[in-house]
Order: C-alpha cells, then sequence, then structure tokens
DNA sequence: TCTCCTAGATAGTGATGCTATCCGTAATAG
DNA sequence: CTATTACGGATAGCATCACTATCTAGGAGA
C-alpha cells in the first residue's frame, strides 16, 4: 500500500507518518522506485503502537524509539523481555541525590525490595523513580500517607504478577516483548484511571455523599 | 525573608520563583516598600508542593494552577475535595469518540463503575482516559492483557480505599484537600515505580534468571 | 499528455517551561 | 554617605518537543 492508504488506515496525517519515519520509529517500506514505496500490514500495525504510546501513554518520541529498536531486537535472551520496560522509565529527575532524605527514602526503597524478596536489579531507574516520589511526600509532611506503602507494595506484587503471568504465557518471544511494551505503558493507564474512579468512590462512601 | 532565602531554602532559581509568581502558581509576598515584599513560611511550602506536581509528578503548569486554586478555596463541602483531584486528570485524547471501539471500552468502564457499586460521576475524565486505554489495548490486538482487568481494578479499589481513609482521618479540610492532591499525584508515582519493581521481580522469577 | 501522488529534504509553527536582561528603587557595607 | 549589591516588575529570548508546511524532482494512472 501506499502512504495515503497508510495514514487513512492507522488514523495519522501523512505529514506525520513522514516525520516518524524520519526520527526512526517506523521502518521505511519496500523502495519500488525512486520516489515510491510500499508498505505493508506491519507498517499498519506499527504505527498503531506508536500512536497508543504518545498518545495514549504520554511517552516522548526519543523514548519511543529506544524502545522499538529494543522490540525489534528480536534475539533477547527471555530474562532480558522486561529490560526493555526499563527504557520507559523517565530519567531521574535533577533532585539532588546526596540530599539526606533522598537517601533515607531510597534506602526505604531498598528495604522494600529487600524484604519482599524481589529480584531487582541494583540500578535499576524504578528504585530511584520510587525514592523521588518518596523523598517528596515526606518532605511535604505527608508522613501519614506513606503509612499506606505496604498497600501500595501489596497492589504492585499482585498486579505485576499477573502481568508478567500473562506475558510469559504468550510464549513466543516477539509477542512477549511486544506484550511487555504495551502492558506497561497502556496497563499503567488503566490503572491509573482505575485508581481514580476508585478513590471518587471510595471518598463517596466514606464522606456519604450524593453524586453530582 | 526575601526571595534570595525563599530560592535557597526551596533549591528554586530567583527567575523560576519570579516565573511562579507571574503565572499564579505562588502567590505575591507582602509589599513592604515599592520594590521589596516579604515570602513567609506558606511561601517555602506552596513552593515545594509546586515543585513536587511538576518535577515528581509531571503535571503541567496550567493544571497545577487549576489546582492551587481549588486547593485554596477551603469552604469546599467535604464530599468535594475529590473533586480537586479531577483537575489533575490530563484532558481527553484527541481520540475519536464515535469510534465503536472506543464506544466498547467506554461501555466495559461503566459496567465495571456498576458492578463495584462504584459511585462516580458519569462524566468522570477518568472515565474515559480508562476507556482511552482500554481501547488502544483491543486496538493493538493485546486482549489477552485486559483477562488482567479485575485483578487491575481490585488493586485500584484496595489502593484508593486506604488512600481516601487516610486523608478522611486527617479531618481538617485544609489538610485534607492538599492530602488529595500529593496523595494522587505522587501517591501515582509512587505506585507506578513500585510496580515497575514488582515486575522485574516477577520477571525474574517466572523466567528463572540472575540478576545481572 | 495532464493531473495527481510520492519520497525526501528543509524550514516553519505553536506550546511549554523556563532564563536573561534591563530598569528604577531600596537595603546595606565600608 | 557613597558604592555595591539585591530587589520587584516587565519584556524578551531560548531550548525542547511534536508536529506541519512547503518545495523539488520524479513516477502513476486516466
Amino acid at each position: 500500500m501506499r502512504i495515503a492508504e497508510l495514514s487513512a488506515r492507522s488514523g495519522t496525517s501523512i505529514p506525520t507518518i513522514k516525520y516518524y519515519l524520519r526520527e526512526g520509529l517506523l521502518p521505511a517500506g519496500t523502495a519500488t522506485g525512486r520516489n515510491q514505496a510500499d508498505y505493508g500490514e506491519e507498517h499498519v500495525r506499527r504505527l498503531r503502537l506508536v500512536r497508543a504510546l504518545i498518545d495514549v501513554g504520554g511517552v516522548p518520541i526519543a523514548t519511543v524509539r529506544e524502545v522499538l529498536a529494543a522490540v525489534d531486537q528480536t534475539d533477547l535472551p527471555p530474562h532480558d523481555l522486561l529490560g526493555v520496560a526499563h527504557c520507559l522509565v523517565p530519567a531521574a529527575t535533577r533532585r539532588d541525590h546526596d540530599d539526606p532524605g533522598w537517601r533515607a527514602a531510597r534506602a526505604e526503597v531498598d528495604a522494600i525490595v529487600a524484604e519482599r524478596g524481589w529480584w531487582v536489579h541494583e540500578r535499576a531507574p524504578a528504585r530511584d523513580a520510587a525514592a523521588d516520589a518518596i523523598a517528596a511526600l515526606r518532605a511535604l509532611g505527608q508522613d501519614d500517607l506513606l503509612e499506606n506503602l505496604p498497600v501500595w507494595t501489596d497492589a504492585a506484587e499482585r498486579v505485576a504478577q499477573a502481568e508478567v503471568a500473562k506475558v510469559v504465557a504468550r510464549g513466543e518471544p516477539a509477542a512477549m516483548v511486544e506484550g511487555v511494551v504495551t502492558g506497561t505503558v497502556l496497563g499503567e493507564a488503566v490503572l491509573n484511571a482505575l485508581r481514580r474512579l476508585a478513590q471518587e468512590a471510595a471518598s463517596a462512601r466514606l464522606l456519604g455523599a450524593t453524586p453530582g
């Protein structure tokens, strides 16, 4: 198919598709002439994935490129599958990692990981990300909210277990990698939205209000 | 205190503080002369909150302004407390809401809300956000991952219940509103990071790998 | 042939989140 | 009592991001 059809089938404008081609988010079609190329189903699929990551997941272009490069590395050992998802954690904030408050939060995260018996790389970016957020809550004097850390950890553990099980059940490496990416990013979006809904429901229940 | 001290105490540059003042994220200090103003502890506190929302939560400036305006509306009825958090859900994507796939996803969300007996506003933005993500997963053919919807819903329910309980326990309205904002945004950051860690752990466990 | 489409290149756009500079005034150190 | 520094306020500039528009030269289909 030519670019016009790819555009129609994916709901993405032609200039945007060209931009993604330039940025390496989408492989070039097979050239059939000096200025003609042919796109296939895999381009439609890839384009839909890109749009989902960007629109729903809010993943920046540069990160999408990295992730897709990893996705296309089909010769990954199974264990490194989730390594792909590491690219998806935004780089650490500029927070001062020498700040005692931050170091305490980071130690707290490490303690949780150890206590749960989680096998996590010592330098996983998610450790820092968790520490950032915990440190921020403490700095704001919201320590009482952090009493829910065990609840959060439990929830994270259950959810992650179910998710990884589904992905592993696929068996085929390519499908697994794609499951990791979509599951991590879009699953996060689903979970966050459900949490907001549940919060509204819980507040209505506890404060005995009538919905507006 | 003057702006230099406010800058030092909050770790935010003076130009940035001036920018926040212009943008209405930070109330002006009490003027003590034609070109002098005095800032207090509440400015340090507010500035730290602003930085946490922006740096850790990734909340855009315009949204921070809306949220803070709501926070300062101290005469809210308790039930509307969580309404403040609604401002924090990013506006719906440009996804076509007439798309049948999206409408099905939205119906699925409504079914979950009904089944759980959640009391949620019919037009809550989180309903649309959840539908966006679910529709994207279906469009990408990742239906097997959506079999985890009950697991996600359970997790969201437990977490939200604990969180709302903590906030309600505070009693004082001003502290409750601040708890809603920080809990929603920073709690989300903590939860997402913990989920990533748990995923890595679960994958190591299921695939029997050794940490690198 | 005539018109439209195409790939590829280059440049421009609008939003966001700061950052830099200037001005006239005020505190303050010597 | 000056010299230096800091201040508030205003304006303008900058870097990044994610597109979007335009141009060129070359096919494709009627």
